[in-house]
RNA sequence: AGCGGGGUGGGGUAGCUAGGUUAACCCGCUGGGCUCAUAACCCAGAGAUCGGUCGUUCAAAUCGACCCCCCGCUACCA
């Protein structure tokens, strides 16, 4: 490909919660090529933003009792620096609420309005009067008229997957109060998108490089027959329905988050001056827009947005790709919140380097089929792919120059056949890597990465540097000058996938932090003094149920209390002043704790297969006394003592010193 | 129910649109080598007749038909 404009795209992510490492694939892969494409020296501009409008995060906001901007804009905050840290490098990272982009969207539907595309009918819609909402079909609820489903949603029975509609239900209720809906009619404006499909045909045939999953199911819904559809939402949060007497309504998300491409353009070179550059993007025929998305969004980018653009007349580019990656599953199983499957973004990073989640994503990334993440995988990557074999090769090699070469890359000898096939090599996987990318196998390129490691390994195997090193220094000297050309390649070749690596190579290396791709094949001069290696990887020794422990253990510790939550669990010092045995138990021990009131407290305490009662007499300890009361094996138990364990190690809580019994801990 | 995608050695994937050498790669396993390196690296080997059946063909994992299984979608859910 030759040098060119390329517009960037992820799908904006719904920002109801923090994401999970599913939903983080389109974006992730979009950064990945938007890294590439600047390296290659492409002008770039790479975009996205929050979608923070529709009625789920109405309802989600409602649940947390605060307004659907605070909720969102709570998030959005997070997400933002949540991207930071994930190293995505968006130009311009907005959202649906942006000034910008509301007066984009109302301006651009003004237009397709104008231009005779929008017609208005009337319906009736399911309306929760209590919640005085019109209710979307997946929040009604009620029993499944085919199977007795309890459970069923006005949009699918998910016990049988009949599709239902809301009227069909039995004892029908809003999802969100629990009354009964009524059906009310209402006024909608409906897109006119049927008179597109000829040219939507055309233009989803004419991209090649469209992926099959979205070619395929995109063309089968063409040939299906389009159907008008809906632009408009009875719901406040959102924004303005711009059609004249449609006060009150707001434009349905996926009327306006895809307009978000073009809006944060827009907004980014308002910022960055340059207001008029944004058309070059979305205009000259030479400039190419690029989308990623995960598959459940296809008809949205390869349809409506497009038809959309179609409808101003304008001559807006359209997607020239729309790159979608399937299912990212969870031990076999869909990513849900609220049964605990998945891993959330912010989680990953306190359990790892951002890197290693960036490798194992790109190089597991579902693209023919959903893929799996288990901790196995995880640690098949990390360990074998970039510890032993990516980060042990530069290791090998830089501490070897460091070692024997007074850390200065050294003067080559004539190059034998293995050496000119190392270099070979370089070139080889290089041009792969980039034929991988250009074709969008984000899979395939980073697995090339890994093999050219690999192939460096097996370099230093057979030229056996440390026995040359004596008895041919020239060979010896050689084989080094060769391997650090294929560190410093690597050096070049990770960035897209693994930023943060990369930047640590470099440094190790003596390199400038910024290179551009053709430079990975351009080789280290002799003489050029290189810095201190130092591993680049760790490898994790953890079982996986170790992995899932942490893993849970993180979720608890990010589980957030207020201080004031926190204050309401009363803890005070105790001093155990009789301790037995609970009679026919095998690990309780009942404790009688001076906690410094009147009376002493019992605590009914499963400790006795680590400690014998004999042993605590006297001893302090820290309870909690305000815990409810709980009776075990008959014996009430009022407070609880405070232990920590590991696997099948207990050990209690004790003052560093002696304190008064009743001191208050906190 | 319809549609889309998938079913390849023990695990994970590629190949399959343009059918043709010993079905490729990673992990794991077995045996060996090396010691520069993060107990890492390298070599060799065992292991799949490519979901099933039928068909097209000189030749099929790759094309066609039917069947079984998994995942997703079916647009007023983002």
């Amino acid at each position: 490909m030759k040098l060119g404009r390329i517009l960037v795209t992820s799908a904006w992510p719904y920002i109801q919660h923090v994401l999970h490492l599913g939903n983080l694939l389109p974006i992730l892969s979009a950064d990945v090529m938007a890294r590439y494409y600047r390296l290659k020296g492409h002008d770039v501009l790479f975009v996205s933003g929050s979608d923070v409008h529709g009625t789920p995060i109405e309802v989600e906001a409602l649940r947390q009792g605060i307004s659907p901007k605070e909720l969102t804009e709570k998030n959005h905050r997070k997400v933002v620096d949540l991207f930071k840290k994930w190293a995505i490098s968006f130009d311009n990272y907005t959202t649906t609420e942006s000034p910008v982009h509301k007066e984009f969207v109302m301006n651009f539907h003004r237009k397709v309005f104008e231009n005779g595309y929008v017609f208005t009918q009337e319906s009736e819609l399911p309306y929760c009067p209590k919640c005085k909402r019109f209710l979307p079909d997946r929040f009604v609820e009620g029993e499944c008229p085919y199977c007795g489903y309890k459970g069923a949603r006005g949009d699918q029975c998910e016990q049988c997957g009949r599709l239902l509609d809301p009227t069909k239900l039995i004892n029908a209720r809003c999802s969100i109060c629990g009354s009964s809906p009524i059906f009310r009619k209402t006024i909608h404006w409906y897109f006119d998108l049927p008179r597109f499909a000829d040219k939507l045909k055309d233009y989803i045939i004419n991209n090649k490089q469209f992926p099959d999953n979205a070619r395929n199911f995109s063309l089968k819904l063409i040939e299906e027959g389009l159907k008008p559809r809906p632009m408009t939402r009875d719901s406040e949060w959102g924004i303005p329905a711009p059609f004249e007497g449609a006060k009150g309504k707001t434009l349905y998300v996926w009327f306006e988050n895809v307009l978000g491409y073009i809006s944060a353009t827009i907004e980014y070179f308002k910022v960055h001056g340059d207001e008029d550059r944004w058309k070059k993007f979305w205009f000259d025929k030479d400039s190419k827009i690029l989308c990623f998305i995960g598959k459940d969004n296809i008809p949205f980018h390869t349809i409506i947005f497009p038809a959309l653009l179609l409808a101003t007349h304008e001559g807006y580019n359209l997607p020239w790709n729309v790159s979608t990656n399937e299912w990212l599953n969870f031990g076999g199983q869909k990513s849900s919140k609220s049964r605990k499957i998945g891993i959330w973004i912010d989680e990953a990073l306190e359990m790892f380097p951002a890197d290693y989640w960036r490798y194992t994503l790109m190089v597991n990334r579902p693209e023919a089929s959903d893929t799996n993440f288990t901790w196995k995988i995880f640690l098949e990557k990390v360990n074998s792919d970039l510890n032993d074999t990516l980060g042990n090769f530069i290791h090998r090699t830089l501490m070897f120059i460091n070692n024997y070469y007074d850390g200065k890359v050294p003067k080559p000898g004539d190059l034998d056949e293995l050496d000119k096939r190392m270099l070979d090599a370089v070139k080889k996987y290089f041009k792969e890597v980039d034929e991988a990318l250009n074709g969008f196998h984000i899979q395939a390129a980073t697995k090339k990465v890994i093999d050219l490691a690999r192939e460096g390994n097996r370099y230093l195997n057979e030229k056996e540097p440390w026995k040359t090193f004596r008895s041919n220094p020239e060979s010896a000297a050689t084989t080094l000058y060769v391997s650090v050309q294929v560190v410093k390649a690597l050096s070049v070749i990770i960035e897209p996938f693994m930023p943060f690596a990369s930047k640590e190579i470099r440094k190790c290396l003596n390199l400038p932090e910024r290179l551009m791709w053709e430079d990975a094949v351009k080789p280290l001069k002799e003489g050029h003094k290189i810095g201190q290696a130092k591993p680049i990887f760790r490898k994790i020794n953890l079982s996986e149920d170790d992995l899932q422990e942490m893993l849970e253990g993180v979720r608890l510790s990010m589980q957030k209390i207020s201080f004031e939550e926190f204050s309401k669990i009363d803890m005070r010092v105790g001093k155990i002043i009789n301790a037995e045995k609970v009679p026919g138990s095998k690990n309780l021990l009942k404790l009688t704790i001076d906690v410094g009131m009147a009376d002493p407290k019992i605590a009914v305490a499963g400790i006795a297969k680590y400690y014998r009662p004999e042993d605590l007499l006297n001893r302090q300890i820290v309870v909690v006394t305000n815990l409810e009361p709980k009776k075990i094996f008959g014996i009430e138990s009022e407070v609880m003592i405070l232990a920590a364990q590991h696997g099948d190690n207990v050990v209690f809580i004790q003052p560093e010193k002696q304190i008064k019994p009743g001191s208050k801990v906190s």
